[in-house]
DNA sequence: AAATCGGGGTT
DNA sequence: AACCCAGATTT
């Protein structure tokens, strides 16, 4: 068959499919560039039922643009908690004052203008242009990637930068005339309904007549991608500080730096030790099996001016992200004393912070912590 | 081109 | 346990 026309029998018979079967979506019910923006940085490597409520959560707390401009970082940021990502959460908020302050508070419909926005990188840009503003610009994210390598049998590896171009331009060819937006909301829409990932339903694709890795009995085998380095294991020994007189009741938390993994996210205090716990110590725990990790932990706080004496062990927690795995120790503590020299003892650096179980929410933390927080104050309800 | 940056659901 | 998700940025 044609190439043309296998192209042209794809856009047609895609773009009516996705009229007819796609869900109703949050962000899919206006076409508010601010909203569509919103949802699409939220879906940025995140599951659409995992995004809903978060979304629904943000622009009912920031309804507007300007909302979100003159909104602290703080409360960005603890919207965003559980997410992942979190310097989506900034760029976001930083592009949104862009916008604000450079483009009038309108969001802007070129490539080249919304390209330069913090976050907007090529997905994002042509997403947004495309659903909010029907250009006829691709969106190209795995799905499309996966979509296309079957239905054309392209065999080159996706994880490759010049796949992604040849992807685009093939992408920006299929879009039908006025039908940006619905075309490519239904390229991913087939890819995370029907074209999935392991055993894709075939049987139910408006385009398996002409998709060529069908043909070949190869839709398993597509796309073509390089497998990702598994995550290097990191051990960790966590100090839960818990307070006497007017602390009682509260845990020590501290702020992580301003860059990096996790920035600026709240954590129990704890630090890295260059050695594995031993399968022993994750299956007996006690203070006393892992002394010189409560060591290292003791050390590790002193320097920071705060002086701990450890009490029991509490538990083992593990925490995996794309590119480190966490193992790691948490151990109960009393507080010896602050190390501060000139202030009174209950003086601690500016980045720690006592809460209970009524104020942790005012910070935000990564879910690992949260699960621990959460328990140690569900145990401790006085 | 490779590494960094979360967290969780599916198979 | 492997895979991968409506990716962007930095090195």
């Amino acid at each position: 068959m044609d190439t043309n026309l296998k192209k042209q029998y794809f856009s047609e018979e895609l773009l009516s499919w996705y009229r007819k079967h796609r869900r109703d979506l949050p962000w899919r019910r206006s076409r508010n560039p601010y909203h569509i923006w919103i949802s699409e940085v939220m879906l940025q490597q995140t599951r659409v039922e995992t995004v809903i409520p978060y979304f629904h959560r943000f622009i009912e707390r920031f309804p507007t643009m300007e909302a979100l401009a003159e909104a602290p970082e703080e409360d960005v940021l603890k919207l965003w908690e559980g997410l992942g990502y979190y310097s989506r959460a900034r760029n976001l908020q930083g592009a949104v004052r862009e916008v604000q302050e450079r483009y009038g508070g309108t969001v802007p419909d070129t490539l080249k203008e919304i390209s330069t926005l913090k976050g907007v990188g090529p997905y994002t840009a042509g997403a947004v242009l495309s659903i909010a503003y029907n250009k006829p610009e691709p969106a190209v994210d795995g799905n499309v990637m996966r979509v296309l390598s079957r239905y054309f049998l392209i065999e080159e590896d996706i994880m490759k930068v010049s796949t992604r171009g040849i992807m685009e331009k093939l992408a920006k060819e299929l879009i039908p005339e006025g039908a940006a937006g619905d075309f490519n909301q239904g390229l991913m829409e087939l890819g995370a309904m029907v074209c999935t990932p392991r055993s894709p339903h075939c049987l139910t694709c408006p385009v398996m007549e002409h998709c060529a890795a069908r043909e070949a009995g190869m839709e398993e085998e597509l796309p073509v991608k390089k497998k990702a380095k598994p995550p290097r294991p990191e051990y960790r020994i966590a100090a839960l500080i818990e307070g006497t007189g007017p602390n009682q009741g509260k845990v020590l938390i501290r702020q992580r730096p301003q860059e990096g993994l996790l920035a600026r996210m709240w954590e129990l205090p704890h630090t890295d030790v260059p050695f594995t716990y031993s399968p022993s110590e994750k299956a007996h725990p006690s203070i006393d099996s892992i002394p010189s990790s409560v060591s290292i932990l003791a050390d590790h706080l002193a320097e920071e001016t705060i002086g701990i004496h450890p009490e029991r062990w509490y538990m083992h927690a593990e925490h995996t992200f794309s590119h480190i795995h966490w193992d790691m120790q948490v151990i109960a503590c009393s507080l010896e004393s602050s190390l501060l020299p000139s202030g009174s003892s209950l003086l601690m650096p500016s980045h720690y912070q006592w809460v209970d179980r009524d104020t942790m929410g005012q910070y935000a933390f990564p879910n690992v912590f949260l699960k621990i927080l959460n328990r140690y104050f569900a145990e401790h309800s006085n």
